[in-house]
DNA sequence: TTCCGACAGTGGGGTCGCAAT
DNA sequence: ATTGCGACCCCACTATCGGAA
């Protein structure tokens, strides 16, 4: 099959708003491609590449060559030439990475090279990821997509879900098993704003476990082979020691566990997330990293135990399983209440001892991965503080032509001025966006640069936030963690926004 | 007819590994 | 040694579609 027959179907969603019309659109597709180039267009269809990454990013794609005029690349020669630039690597590979990609460019029309433009920086914008792919592999394999969700769940790729499904239809998607060894899709969770609302979605009674700041863990158990892997199905196993002694320390021998990877300090709070995420990736070294900064490992569900499936159970019944496989020690910290004060309690307690939260669960619950569902609920506090735009950033995509970015600012009493402490663009709605640009166009001093432009500070914005943390890049040192806009407060003026010294106390 | 679950889009800060400067 | 880039760790929120109620 020819690049520019995806390509076409691309543009075609693109234009489509509706996501029925998406789906037969991608659907026609899948119903022509062959079976050696299935896994390619879904997976260029769906906004990635077979080969997950290839080291090409934005400053990568600057500078490209002039289009052919003749669309003649098939999916397979575009595929390998991605491998190949995947492959380079040492001195110089910089360069003939380059020249590859200048050689895959230069075979493709403009049309093509806008597509590829967009996948390869990771922002196909067509309104069609995995989501909606599922579906047209259902509609175009007449297999149910309950069966294609379930095949991806345990197979962790849906190229490979989907050519086999076009292949074999729903007998070859429920020939997909567990797989020790092989990632599992990682089951998500929504979130609430508090307890109670959590408690109404999951249905009372239901568990609440501690919600540890770290990283996301599935380890494979098989004899004495463990292997680890994060929430993107990538294998931290050389990383974290800790854990794989932890796994062969276990009874069973065939197992795959679902948990939290954390560093603790020695009075058993947790260290800022940053210390945690910099011990589980970094490479080098790990045996006198592991000294320094231990990890510790919480293990909250299981996917197998002793050879066994547990996905289909319900979360209760895997938990009583887990409890019996893992040590005391392992286990995540819960409790299970339907009643509101009382979860309301444990809330304050577990936010007392340092934690992020707690993750509300089902009982009744199987292990549904992928979907952000109502089984698994997360509720962490909010902060707020009332700070100042100091500048905005011109938005991109659907936000094209909209100030949308925003520079907080702290304010600082002992110089007059205000102090940088983070950006953000989320919590706004398209009549705030509107109203915000024409607001920042009065009060512009100058673009600071080609996307910035400078305002006076003077608007005054409440801003929600999870935790102040550390910051190598802004002057005050520190920087607000998830940042999103609550709402402008026009009965404030820039001489009553919080001040750097209040910014400073919440830091840990 | 209204409501709500799921999805895509729009980006945030921090850190590491690697290659180039 | 330092810098730039790509990748990935953590992530919140709104708009929209279409099935559920």
């Amino acid at each position: 099959m020819l690049l520019i027959d995806v390509v076409r179907v691309s543009e075609a969603v693109t234009r489509t708003s509706a996501r029925l019309g998406k789906i037969g659109h991608l659907a026609e597709l899948l119903g022509r491609v062959g079976a050696d180039e299935a896994e390619i267009a879904i997976s260029y269809l769906s906004g990635e590449l077979p080969q997950r990454q290839v080291g090409v990013g934005w400053r990568t794609l600057q500078d490209l060559p002039p289009a052919k005029l003749a669309a003649t690349a098939t999916l397979t020669d575009v595929d390998a030439l991605l491998s190949r630039i995947k492959s380079v690597s040492g001195q110089g590979s910089q360069a003939a990475r380059r020249t590859l990609v200048t050689q895959l460019f230069a075979g493709l029309t403009t049309q093509e090279q806008a597509f590829m433009l967009r996948l390869l920086g990771g922002e196909l914008r067509q309104g069609a990821l995995d989501g909606v792919m599922i579906e047209a592999i259902a509609k175009a394999s007449g297999a149910p997509s309950a069966d294609v969700r379930r095949a991806l769940t345990l197979r962790g790729w849906l190229p490979a879900v989907g050519a086999a499904a076009l292949a074999g239809g729903v007998e070859a998607l429920r020939a997909f098993k567990l797989e020790v060894g092989r990632a599992v899709s990682p089951m998500l969770a929504g979130s609430a704003p508090n307890i109670a609302a959590a408690l109404e979605k999951a249905g009372a009674p239901a568990a609440l476990e501690w919600k540890l700041d770290g990283v996301r863990v599935q380890a494979h158990r098989s004899g004495d082979q463990v292997r680890v892997f994060t929430r993107t199905l990538d294998d931290i196993t050389a990383q974290v020691p800790e854990l794989v002694e932890a796994v062969l320390g276990l009874a069973s021998d065939d197992l795959v566990l679902d948990g939290e990877v954390i560093a603790l300090r020695p009075d058993g709070r947790p260290h800022p997330f940053q210390v945690t995420a910099s011990r589980a990736s970094s490479k080098t070294d790990v045996p006198r990293l592991r000294e320094r900064t231990p990890l510790s490992v919480f293990f909250f569900d299981a996917l197998r135990v002793n050879g066994t499936d547990l996905l289909d159970l319900p979360y209760s019944l895997r938990q009583e399983l887990l409890a019996e496989t893992v040590i005391p020690g392992l286990l995540t910290p819960r409790i299970v209440t339907g009643d509101v004060s009382e979860a309301e309690k444990y809330f304050t307690d577990v936010i007392k001892a340092g934690h992020e939260g707690l993750v509300v669960k089902s009982l009744a619950s199987p292990y549904a991965a992928g979907r952000r569902g109502a089984g698994w609920i997360k509720v962490k506090p909010r902060h707020t503080l009332d700070l100042v735009v100091l500048a905005a950033e011109w938005g991109h995509g659907r936000r094209e032509g909209k100030l949308s970015n925003l520079h907080l600012g702290a304010r600082d009493p002992e110089s007059g001025g205000f102090v940088m402490l983070g950006k953000t663009f989320k919590g706004l709605t398209d009549e705030l966006l509107t109203w915000q640009t024409e607001r920042f166009l009065e009060l512009a001093e100058g673009p600071a640069d080609e996307w910035t432009v400078k305002l006076r500070p003077e608007l005054v914005v409440e801003i929600a936030f999870d935790g102040v943390q550390r910051s190598p890049r802004y002057p005050g040192g520190m920087a607000l963690r998830f940042a999103r806009v609550l709402r402008y407060r026009p009965d404030k003026r820039a001489v009553d926004a919080d001040t750097v010294e209040t910014v400073r106390s919440l830091m840990f």
